[in-house]
DNA sequence: TTTCTGGATTGATCGAAATCAACGCAGCCT
DNA sequence: AGGCTGCGTTGATTTCGATCAATCCAGAAA
């Protein structure tokens, strides 16, 4: 892991009353806590066990947060993309690892620092309880998914949630392999990749390469998504 | 003052001035905020589209939260019990609906005045924060419950969730059917039926009757939950 | 260029869970 | 009691996804 130090650490936080950091958004309350790191792609970023000490927020590339279980088998629980926050958790220890899909740029933040800060400023607790609720619904949602019963209804259902984060809807890219689709969906490698092809023989997408993609029809995906 | 509307759900809860529900729990941040109602078996605590102008916290009883899909069927996000808040969401809509599957008693809280109140008092948004960290550890596990391969191995996961929640570890009471632990674990009743009735002839777990039964063999069961 | 390599696709077969169907059983109501 | 009724269990069969296995393909290295 390249740890740039591009900025201060800790001390910086001690003196923020109301962190009027002017970001395109006006509203960034963490801003100037933490560092800029940069993740090649594959890379781990936190390890379960280790102490949430750390937690981390996506500038640009693609996380996943994953769970490795005895048998050997992966579960992805999200992928992150920028804007998100992951790695925040109430325990000592981190429950999943987290890693580097593509080459990411991520800040970091001193758990105890945004703590301390949370505990002097009430907008900071406020942005915490929110990136909270919305790590919330995105874990919710998730389980939804799981809980849909074909192959092909997960893989829609997949398409269209990344399609939403993505910027550009006329062709969507897609920064995850197939088993990292698959480990998210639980299935296997070769039902991901049978139900695209079924879906793209369905004329629903069409695939200029195999990670870019356009959606033809939406709403036939949304109703194979149900 | 308790108000006791037996009969209709929420409409009741217009009527909230500061019960003073003393929680068994003495420092409860937003004891004072909530009006105590209850709710019989199979109805109706709120729906998916409905408004979120109200939460609630299970006093007693079990409440599931789930979606009803296009298709008929339903998927269970959650079980609640005791001490439990739910229905606690950013969105403007649920997304969810809830039921009791027991009978109930629930504090109902206005979500309006829990805002205002978090917007004066710091230990109360520090107190939501951390019901929403709760939430997302429990649809966490609940994804990776999910994302297990067998249906053995799911039911298992349940088994000691449930258990670790039941307050007398001797002999555990199953408050739901065969057909809302399916919903739960996305499997059919006749799979959850056979997995139980193999865990039992395995010797793991013993009915005592078809809704109350007991751990023989905790490692045997974990070891199954994998 | 050729070859190598790792991800992706496709095909054939197997197996676990869904589905279809019958029956058991306990509680409830006349 | 007798007969419902709803939930649960068990059995037979089917179906869909996992598994095993053979390519395919694009990008990297020789």
């Amino acid at each position: 892991m390249t740890v740039q130090l591009a900025s201060r650490n800790h001390p910086a936080a001690l003196k923020t009353h109301t962190a009027w950091t002017a970001g395109p958004l006006g509203a960034e309350p963490l801003g100037m806590a933490g560092a800029v790191i940069h993740v090649r792609e594959g890379r781990e970023i936190f390890a379960e066990g280790e102490e949430t000490e750390m937690f981390y927020k996506v500038v640009s590339g693609v996380v996943r947060v994953c769970k490795f279980l005895n048998d050997g088998r992966r579960q992805i629980e999200a992928f992150h993309v920028a804007g998100d926050i992951f790695g925040f958790e109430l325990s000592a220890a981190h429950i999943l690892s987290a890693e580097a899909v593509s080459d990411c740029t991520l800040v970091s933040y001193r758990r105890r620092n945004v703590e301390m800060l949370a505990q002097k400023n009430h907008a900071v607790t406020q942005h915490l309880f929110e990136v909270a609720m919305q790590s919330l619904a995105q874990a919710q949602s998730h389980s939804l998914l799981l809980g849909r019963r074909g192959a092909a209804e997960k893989v829609a259902g997949f398409l269209l949630t990344w399609a939403a984060h993505s910027a550009d809807h006329s062709t969507i890219h897609l920064a995850m392999t197939r088993q990292d689709i698959a480990d998210y969906l639980g299935l296997t490698i070769e039902s991901v990749s049978r139900s695209l092809s079924q879906i793209e023989r369905d004329g629903i997408i069409a695939f200029s390469s195999v990670r870019e993609f356009r959606i033809k029809n939406i709403d036939a995906l949304e109703e194979l998504a149900a």
